[in-house]
DNA sequence: AAGCTGACCTCGC
DNA sequence: GGCGAGGCCAGCT
């Protein structure tokens, strides 16, 4: 079954692919990767990727919050990069999806 | 070797 | 409408 091993690759590619400036959800991903229920192993997938340079800061859970930050090394590094490519958050500290939302369906926007 | 956790989300009752 | 459990994959204890 190398199908798990696809999602994984689905999820990297689909990380590469965001657009700076614009920032995700693990549900989004999970659910673009052909499997919605899946946004933990996004989260693991990205856990690997934190290695990679695959822009894993841009990827937010469904709050807009940066749940994965510590994961960075730093905090404040995930904040930093974002507010670095122009994304805005709100006094919650969360990112402003609905002005920073990107749906990576609208890229793949075939498979279902 | 087996079980649990982990950067989550969605559906069910 | 609120609370709970389930589901997915892989790595770690």
């Amino acid at each position: 079954m190398k199908k798990k091993q696809d999602f994984f690759d689905r999820v990297y590619k689909l990380v590469a692919t965001i657009p700076k400036g614009k920032v995700t959800t693990y549900g989004l991903v999970a659910e673009a990767c052909g499997i919605k229920s899946a946004a933990r192993t996004v989260g693991w997938a990205l856990n690997g990727a934190s290695a990679s340079n695959l822009p894993c800061h841009r990827v937010v859970n469904r709050f807009g919050a940066l749940t994965g930050k510590v994961h960075f090394g730093d905090p404040m590094l995930m904040e930093n990069l974002l507010k670095s490519e122009g994304i805005t958050f709100d006094k919650e500290g969360y990112v402003e999806l609905k002005k920073h939302l990107w749906i990576p369906s609208k890229v793949l926007s075939k498979k279902k």
